[in-house]
RNA sequence: UGGGGCAUGGUGCAAUGGCAGCACACCGGACUUUGAAUCCGUUGAUCCUGGUUCGAAUCCAAGUGCCCCAG
């Protein structure tokens, strides 16, 4: 047994979970990599490159790897819950869920099953122990490449038992070491669309998946003009201005769905303006309670600026924020993630956004 | 069926008789462990027929189509 403890690293075939690895097994730690499958590639040649790459960044690092089976649950917990919410007109953010369930979750208890004393991932972000014994969440030293994002909705016995090596690290100085150790060649690329998509694009994996969500209807702007149609709701998304297929003297961008109707409302960008954010399902990380007349800092996306704002917290204790200036597409569906400084103190999921005059307030 | 106006990429508009451009849309790429946004790039047009001219989207004539005014 090892000073350091045993710790299983979630490893995708990536460049970062790669060299997490590495970075623990120098550290001292027992590390085992663990390769949650999630999802059937449709391509059996996939699968088996996939399998090779493990296995050459296995015997690089010179680790053992287990690969266990989730994808009936992951088809069911997290697919099912993508499609239920486009469904019900949302904008669901899936890696948010896959963290919370998979990534961590599910990972950490077989951890613990197996007798393992941490779980570590690629993921950019850092963590810090306080002196109560809590740990807190903070954004990477990189902050272009922060994932924190992805953490907040995850509860504190989860950021007990977790280990971040990258957090300090920058993308460059991670890509240098994958490539001391030769584990460049081979390797996936690292930028992902939505995995269970296989390369494939949202539209297509509908067309396959769920066709019966695709209900073709009509595109009106903000006074009720009628100006085209459709293809589905579910493939546009506040904001959006791809797809809409109406020429005009400036681009369109799809303002709301109205789901009773199957409409599309669509206008011009600057009636795209939210400034109020009401949520549900607000996790906490530190179990922290919001100071109501601090200013805090807000993220809608996880590579976005953040924005300032200051908390409300409605009558279930759910975060309501109020952003000094209004922000472009605030979407229900997605995740709002709160930060004090390079803190993340948690998130929520957005359920409605709105503009309110600061006036009237 | 009298008078007037208009006709240029998929859409909306530019181009003193001198290399047909722009915006929007579309398509592709970059970015991105969610949807997007954003950035970069490609494709694509002078209604038809004659005439004037070294040279016509542009001037002239006829045709075709559309719009407006008037009975």
């Amino acid at each position: 047994m090892n000073a350091r403890g045993t710790v299983f690293v979630g490893l995708s075939g990536g460049v970062d979970s790669s060299v997490a690895a590495w970075l623990l097994k120098e550290q001292g730690f027992d590390v085992a990599g663990v390769h949650l499958r999630l999802w059937e590639s449709p391509d059996p040649k996939t699968v088996e490159e996939r399998a090779s790459q493990l296995k050459a960044v296995t015997e690089i690092l010179g680790i053992p790897m287990r690969i266990l089976d989730w994808r009936e649950n992951f088809r069911r917990d997290v697919v099912g819950h993508y499609l239920e919410a486009l469904k019900r007109g949302l904008t669901p953010n899936p890696c948010v869920t896959c963290n919370r369930l998979f990534k961590w979750g599910q990972l950490i208890a077989y951890a613990r099953s197996e007798g393992a004393d941490q779980v570590a991932s690629g993921h950019y972000a850092r963590l810090a122990r306080q002196p109560d014994g809590s740990v807190i969440l903070r954004m990477a030293k990189d902050r272009s490449k922060d994932q924190s994002y992805f953490l907040s909705a995850l509860p504190q016995n989860v950021f007990q038992s977790m280990n971040l090596p990258l957090g300090e690290l920058s993308k460059h100085e991670v890509r240098k070491i994958a490539n001391r150790l030769g584990l460049a060649e081979g390797l996936n690329q690292e930028s992902e669309d939505l995995c269970f998509l296989e390369g494939s694009d949202q539209a297509a994996f509908l067309r396959e998946h769920a066709i019966n969500l695709l209900v073709s209807g009509p595109i009106y702007d903000s006074a009720g003009v009628l100006l085209g149609q459709h293809q589905g709701l579910p493939l546009y998304t506040i904001g959006q201005r791809k797809g809409i297929r109406i020429a005009a003297a400036r681009p369109y961008y799809v303002l709301r769905k109205d789901v009773q109707q199957n409409a599309l409302i669509v206008g011009f960008v600057e009636e795209l303006a939210f400034n109020r954010v009401e949520t549900r399902d607000t996790n906490w990380v530190s179990g922290f309670a919001p100071d109501l007349k601090k200013s805090y800092q807000f993220k809608l996306r996880s590579t976005s600026k953040l924005l300032p704002g200051h908390c409300l917290l409605d009558e279930k204790g759910d975060i309501i924020a109020v952003l000094d200036d209004a922000a472009r597409d605030i979407t229900s569906g997605q995740r709002l993630v709160v930060y004090d400084g390079d803190t993340c103190l948690g998130g929520a999921e957005i359920f409605k956004a709105k503009y309110q005059n600061k006036e009237t307030e």
